[in-house]
Parts: C-alpha cells; structure tokens; sequence
RNA sequence: GCCCCGUUGGUCUAGCGGCCUAGGACGCCACCCUUUCAAGGUGGAGAUCACGGGUUCGAAUCCCGUACGGGGCACCA
C-alpha cells in the first residue's frame, strides 16, 4: 500500500506556503493510488521550536482539506507520530549502528569543530569534514563505557570512504555522489535528540513509508539516508524530489521577498480550492492543458513523472486570476456564505446577511480575491465620510439630482427607473453646463455623492439597494470640503 | 570553492527527431461593449527554444562542452 508522508517542523509561524505544496502532491498522490497520507512533526530542533506552531500547521493543513490519515492529534498505528516523543527509539537505533559498526561516538567539543573546520577552510580542504579524532582514539568498548557513564558525546554515521553512493530519484532519474564529500554526519546530538536525517530514516521506515516526496533542498542529503537505509539493512523507499518553489528574483521562496505563510493566502482573501489549483499548476501541468480544475480531478489525472524540474516562481498575479475565477463560477447562495464566513473570521465582522445577498450580482465580476468585497461595497454598510473627488463645484447639480429623485415613488424605485430618471435629467439641462460636464462625469458626480468612491458596483442597482430614502439623505448630507484631502482625491 | 539539479516570451507551461515559420494561460497593449471599475469579445506586441560544438537527410527535442540560475555543503530542518 502507498504511504506518503508529509514531516513539518514547528519552527515557523505556520504552515509554509511550499510545505503546503509538497503536501498537496503528497496527499494527492497517496489518493490516486488508495493509499494513506501521514502527518509527522519533527521537532527535534528545540532551539528554533515556535510555540503554537504545530497546531497551526495542523489547523492550516485541514483548512485546505488535506485531511490525513495518521498524525499526531489523530494517532494511527505507527505513532507517536511527534518526533519528540519518540527519543528511545531514536537512540535504540543510533547505538544499533554503532554496535554494527556503522557509526560512533563523538566526544569533541563544538570549539574543537569549530576550530578544525576553520583550519581546513584555510587549508582550502572543502567541503570541511569531521577529521574522525575521536573514532581513531577511543575502541568501541571504551567509547560506549564514556557514554553511559554520561559523557556529552553524539553519534556519528561512518561514511565509507572512495565509494559511490547513488540512488533513483523518480523524476530526475539516477543521481550519484562521491562519499569522500559527504561528512560524518550526526545522528544523535548530545541533547540526546536525533538528527533530520536519523530521524527521517527511522522514522520513514518504521512508519511504513513507501514514498518519499520532498523538496529538492534534500537531494544533497539523500545518499546519508540511502547509507542508513543499507547499513539497517532495510529496503529504500522511492524518493520523489520536488522543485522549489521561488521568488520572482528566482531565488527559495523566503518570507523576505513573498508572503509565504499558507494562512496569509487565505486572511488576503484566497480560497483553499484556488491555491490548491494553482499550486499543483506549480512544475505540473494538466495533459489537456486545462488550468482550473478540481482536486478530484487533480487525483485522478496526476502523474508525478509529469512534474519537472525546474523552481517555478510563485506569481500571484496569476493565483488572483485563478482565484476570481472560482469567485465569478461559484454560486450566488455559496459566495454570499463564503464572504460572510470570510468577514466574520478574519475581520471580526458581521456582515447583514440581506443586504450581502443583494449585493453579490453587483460584485461577482468584479471580486479577484474575499476582500475585494469591501473595496467595492462598504458604502452600503456606511454613508461616505470621505469623498474621492471634490463635489462643491456640482453643488447646484447635486441639488437637481436630489429633486428628480425625490419625484420618484418609492414603489417605482427600481435601477432602471432611476437611470432613466437621471438620463432625463442631464438630457434637460442647459448646452452650457452640459458642454462642461459630460455624460460620465455628470455620472460620476453622481457615484461619489453617493457612495464617496470614484469606483464602485453598478450605481443604479447600488442606489435600487439602498433604498430611496438613504439616497436622498446622502445627497443631502454631502460634505464639500474635501479638496483638502489628498490621499483621497489622488486617488487612481 | 566543492557537489548535485536545472535552462522554451516578463511569469506558469505544451513539446518527448519531421505536424514548430514553437501552441496555451497569466500579465501587458489596442479596439469593441460600457454611467466608474470589472467581466466578456476581438486583435496585437513579446522566444534567434541560454550559448557553442557534434549525431542525423532532419533537433527545442539525442550527446558533449561552456555560460548562467538554483539547491546543498551544521550537534537546522
């Protein structure tokens, strides 16, 4: 059976934009094949451990539905599935390598690392590498009897020296590395907590994992896994290295440059099914070339030796697109719930439910992300205290405006009726006014006297909403001095 | 520096030896629609397929170099 896996580290505000990547095609891959897609936090870093992290991580990974199998709220049959709470056995297989001769311990001091490593940088001996002092010194026996009297001491994996390691990368083909390059890495640090890399290996292994589907970050460290992997004697599982996904400037995606925090997606306004779209657009592309679709359908036409190679550079110009096209197809009942649910939890805002149904075939068109909603619509929910353009010299047409709309019964206050109305009015007024204010400008007097804003949803069907009365009022109570306002009238 | 992985318009990509005088999408520009902004429609600019050598009757597609980009070289993941 497939088991893939996705192994955060809690070591950041929340779920990382191109964590939610690998585990989009990790889940989507265990899907299309029955399989199972596990949730394992590796928080073996306690120095760089965020508070909180996990929960977010978890609670953003099932705002985007990618509900998993096994993890650690939800257990399974291979936990703890927290990396921290699964130091013995860490430490059993650590000593097991030692016993096999595969690993050992490792007394010095970081100053002394430090210190070699800074010689052989001089030396020009690079990359640096463990120089192996405490291997030559200490026997097996005596090294373990230092230990267990408590000795600070780590677990070092004994690379082979003059040999080649390489393994299969399912996407990229065979990759082979020089062991005289890779160092004696640590496994268990004197903290008593493994390494990625043991940890990993263990971890994958004993969890039954059949894929291993990660960023491409890791292909370095992929022969220390495959040396683990043999000197256990265990069989490997697929690897399947994921490109990286960038910075305009080509650059890692890095919360420098971008947002990247999978929760900023959906504060902005980003619908889950959007991003996931977009996402899995990321080095992969639909053998029909469609670019909106499903993530059923995603399962059920992925192939991940589809996925190329190169970093894509995350454009969230085209993720606004997507995303405006999912607001533009969904149904009226279902947008209407989504900006309330959106308003309500990110905004603290309760948003009159009424009021937001009328609006939503004003503003389908027009929404690319939840929080367009406001820039178009907040004068329906309050009159204008600014005003984007300076009124006072339409005092006069403003009044005119006021007067035809008052001769409009309320039972005829309909949008057509009212352009009409207002049609019949600037059809009426003398050559010499209407030779200085156009028929759009005359409009757009007429838009911001009443909703403040130079850009807005239809205005007769905003005015049909709100309501005769409030239409009046607002022309009424305009405020002309607002020339003064800069920030307002630069506007554009 | 060393190792690994890459290289098709600004961006995401199609392409897997002849269908390519390189197709689609986002973005951009123009026009149409239009009472603002969108959406929609039409059209357009934009790629000597990184460069140089091969292989072949024929290469974006295969091979080799070079350049460039990225990633990795921790008691971080």
């Amino acid at each position: 059976m497939v088991r893939t896996r996705l192994a955060p580290s809690p070591t950041g505000e929340d779920l990382h934009i191109g964590n939610l990547y690998t585990a989009l095609i990790n889940w989507v891959f265990a899907k299309q094949n029955n399989g199972k897609f596990i949730v394992r936090i590796e928080d073996t870093d306690r120095k760089r451990l965020i508070e909180g992290a996990e929960e977010r991580i978890l609670k953003t990974l099932k705002e985007f539905g990618l509900e998993y199998d096994e993890g650690p709220d939800v257990g399974g049959p291979y936990g703890p599935y927290r990396q921290s709470e699964r130091l013995e056995i860490y430490k059993k297989h650590a000593l097991e390598l030692v016993e096999k001769g595969y690993a050992y311990f490792c007394f010095c001091s970081p100053e002394r690392l430090q210190k070699i490593r800074k010689e052989q940088q001089k030396k020009g001996i690079i990359p640096p590498k463990y120089d192996r002092y405490c291997l030559k010194r200490y026997s097996k026996q005596e090294a373990l009897e230092k230990f267990e009297k408590g000795e600070k001491a780590v677990i070092r994996l004994k690379i082979p020296e003059k040999s080649e390691i390489s393994f299969v990368d399912e996407i990229r083909g065979k990759i082979t590395f020089k062991s005289d390059l890779i160092d004696d890495q640590v496994l268990l640090k004197s903290d008593g907590f493994p390494t990625y890399h043991l940890a990993v290996v263990v971890d994958d292994y004993l969890m039954k994992i059949t894929h291993v589907i990660r960023a491409e970050e890791w292909i370095s460290s992929t022969p220390k896994h495959v040396l683990l992997y043999t000197a256990f004697g265990w069989e490997l599982p697929k690897f399947i290295h994921l490109p990286i996904l960038r910075n305009p400037d080509k650059s890692k995606l890095s919360k420098r440059k971008n947002p990247v925090w999978a929760s900023w997606y959906l504060k902005e306004g980003f619908l889950p099914e959007a991003i996931l779209n977009y996402l899995a657009l990321m080095g992969w592309s639909h053998p029909e070339g469609k670019e909106k679709f499903s993530i059923e359908e995603l399962v059920k036409i992925f192939d991940i030796k589809r996925i190329k190679t190169v970093g894509p550079v995350f454009d969230v110009q085209k993720l606004e697109w997507l995303n405006g096209e999912y607001l533009r197809e969904a149904k009226s009942e279902k947008l209407k719930a989504k900006i309330l649910e959106y308003y309500k939890k990110y905004h603290d805002l309760d948003l009159p439910e009424e009021l937001v149904e009328k609006t939503i075939p004003l503003i389908r068109e027009r929404v690319k992300k939840l929080s367009d909603y406001m820039f178009y619509c907040k004068f329906f929910f309050e009159r204008p205290k600014k005003y984007q353009m300076d009124l006072s010299p339409f005092k006069d047409l403003i009044e005119k405006m006021k007067s035809a709309l008052e001769k409009i019964p309320e039972h005829e206050w309909k949008a057509e009726k009212i352009g009409e109305v207002m049609v019949k009015l600037y059809e009426s007024l003398p050559e010499e006014v209407k030779n200085n204010v156009s028929r759009s400008k005359f409009f757009m007097v007429l838009r911001v006297a009443i909703t403040g804003q130079k850009i807005t949803p239809p205005l007769n069907e905003s005015m049909e909403i709100l309501g005769r009365e409030e239409c009046i009022e607002r022309l009424e109570n305009v405020k002309f001095q607002m020339t003064n306002d800069k920030s307002m009238t630069k506007s554009k």
